[in-house]
DNA sequence: TTGAAAGCGTTACCAT
DNA sequence: ATGGTAACGCTTTCAA
């Protein structure tokens, strides 16, 4: 634990009781606004504790009171993407609408960063967990949290044996959404450009362009896909060995947006770029003119916020998998037919 | 006596011991690894606990021990922009490495939200604050946690009528270089697209833009100066109307990356786009070259959270203002001398 | 080396 | 309508 620090002295409820003249019990129920207060009562107690700057201990009260707190706890693996912050952003607002405070941890794909937080969550004894995870598997979990009770939604990525509520994205259809467009145009060499080949989203998404290719009866070439590009630069130099094969591909399809902005930077000088398509949404695609697959992180937050509050409210049953669908929006990156 | 049931049966600190057949205390010295246990009691204490699936309740920890928690808060107010993302994920790494984990609350820009965050972490005792605030004024803060010894610091936009640490950029500087920039290169009728006027980071950046101009002896067309374009689609309206005018600018300078982003987008499909320069980093404004004067969130969030952890080691004295420095960096967009 | 008891700030229970 | 006392799960203090 960290060093010694100077106490805060901050007013307790009993000084709050003694400045208004009352028992301790009655300054409780002055300041949680319970029955069977006096009116007067209760104003004096208010003005002493707005006097003295008082703030209840929620340490205290959730210890005595067993409630569970207010607070939901969110994991996320990456918060270098926006992607994520959206998904935190839309499921905060839902929790807020019912008095819940969302607090977001951030794992940086660390899978003991990410235990560490959600031990802290879980020994502050939150009211729930969303959790974009990095790891495949979660021992904290399943030893007494989530398989106990504790209401628990993973998101994006799937929570491997464990029996919680999760909210994916359709990867596989998105994918091959992506890859019957691009056959569609005539591609045959189609390179990918995926992130790391741990991550199950990656993975999902590289089994739907498989499928894609397999029924289309289109030989799959090992070379064009290239896998682990973890970031932009990683990306980069990924399509630049893909232009450089002796039978370059035709067209690229890159797994998720931070390969995408990678993969349009090699690209961004070429005379004959190959055509692009992405997965998720890109900021300014609509300007540089990128087809994407399209998800709404905004969905995810909010149905996984939805289904954390079920829980949350005593929701029993089985564990819930949604899958929220993808949308394929073609701009100038793929519109045109291959000769 | 019959043993109680934690919320959620989750198991006590009492039942590790009673199951380990030791007292209480020497359960609690075991598994926090004081001196003077005997390294078999321990042992078994720890088999208990793992048995049990035992965690510590941190409310009751801290609610004792007096000891400040090891979680340092932190309020952003715009979770839809990366860049507050990137001050946090450079706090939290910081945080990080001194054991302290960072727990972050979005207020969406809404002042009263962001009252509620900061009392939700106050009430629990975290260790200290980083806020980047939406309020002018904070009685929460005044009212006795930063005057009485929280430790916090303001990240972005400054602490008014509050004695804290804060860091901000050199806004007025790094406007001034941008339209030093734009009148180098010949332009005279230069237009600006701001955020909301409320936000003092605007404001600072509106005052590096007049006083460039002053210096200059250019005189300003209050009608090239637009404002409260609060999101990307309000920027994009602003350069329509700007470039509508019967006297267009040559040159039209944006105040943050949304307001660039949506500026852009208005110009994209435009046969002489003005000259754009934009404040703040823009993802994929090298492919798209646009100009920027650059700042970096990242050094935001380390600066700001290494002057936290000397306020939670006890440092003393006044506050003080770090401001950073910002880079202006030219690319197509206003490579071009106006003729 | 180990344990019993007190206490942290709050709410729950049972009086008055 | 109000108050005393116990209790939440843990650490601290002091004693054995």
């Amino acid at each position: 634990m960290s060093t010694h620090i100077a106490p805060r002295g901050l007013p307790t409820l009993r000084q709050v009781a003694e400045t208004a003249g009352v028992s301790l019990k009655t300054a409780s129920r002055a300041l949680n606004d319970e029955a069977h207060v006096a009116p007067e009562t209760s104003e004096r107690v208010k003005q002493a504790a707005a006097a003295l700057g008082y703030r209840p201990n929620l340490l205290a009260r959730d210890l005595r009171s067993h409630s569970t707190s207010n607070v939901v706890g969110m994991v996320i693996a990456d918060a270098s993407n926006p992607f994520y912050l959206a998904i935190a952003l839309a499921a905060g607002q839902v929790l807020a609408a019912q008095g819940l405070l969302l607090f977001t941890g951030v794992s940086d794909e660390d899978p003991d960063a990410e235990a560490r937080v959600i031990s802290g969550f879980l020994e502050r004894r939150v009211a729930g967990l969303l959790i974009v995870s990095s790891r495949t598997n979660h021992p904290q979990l399943q030893q007494g949290h989530a398989e106990r009770g504790m209401p628990t939604v993973f998101l994006d990525r799937p929570a491997r044996g464990l029996e919680v509520d999760e909210v994916l994205f359709d990867n596989v259809g998105g994918s091959r959404a992506a890859i019957d467009h691009l056959l569609a145009q005539g591609h045959r060499r189609i390179g990918v450009i995926g992130d790391l080949g741990s991550l199950p989203t990656h993975r999902e998404r590289i089994a739907g362009v498989r499928r894609a290719l397999a029924e289309a009866r289109v030989p799959v070439d090992e070379d064009l896909f290239v896998t682990d590009a973890h970031d932009a630069s990683g990306a980069e130099s990924a399509m630049r060995e893909l232009l450089a094969l002796p039978s370059p591909p035709t067209a690229v399809f890159t797994t998720n947006n931070r390969m995408a902005a990678g993969g349009l930077r090699a690209v961004a000088d070429t005379a004959n770029p190959p055509a692009l398509i992405g997965f998720d949404g890109l900021e300014l695609a609509d300007i540089l003119g990128i087809s994407v697959v399209s998800n709404s992180p905004a969905d995810m937050g909010t149905r996984g916020a939805e289904m954390l509050l079920e829980r949350i409210h005593g929701r029993a049953g089985r564990r819930r998998r949604v899958r929220l669908p993808t949308e394929l929006v073609v701009r100038r990156s793929t519109a045109t037919p291959l000769e």
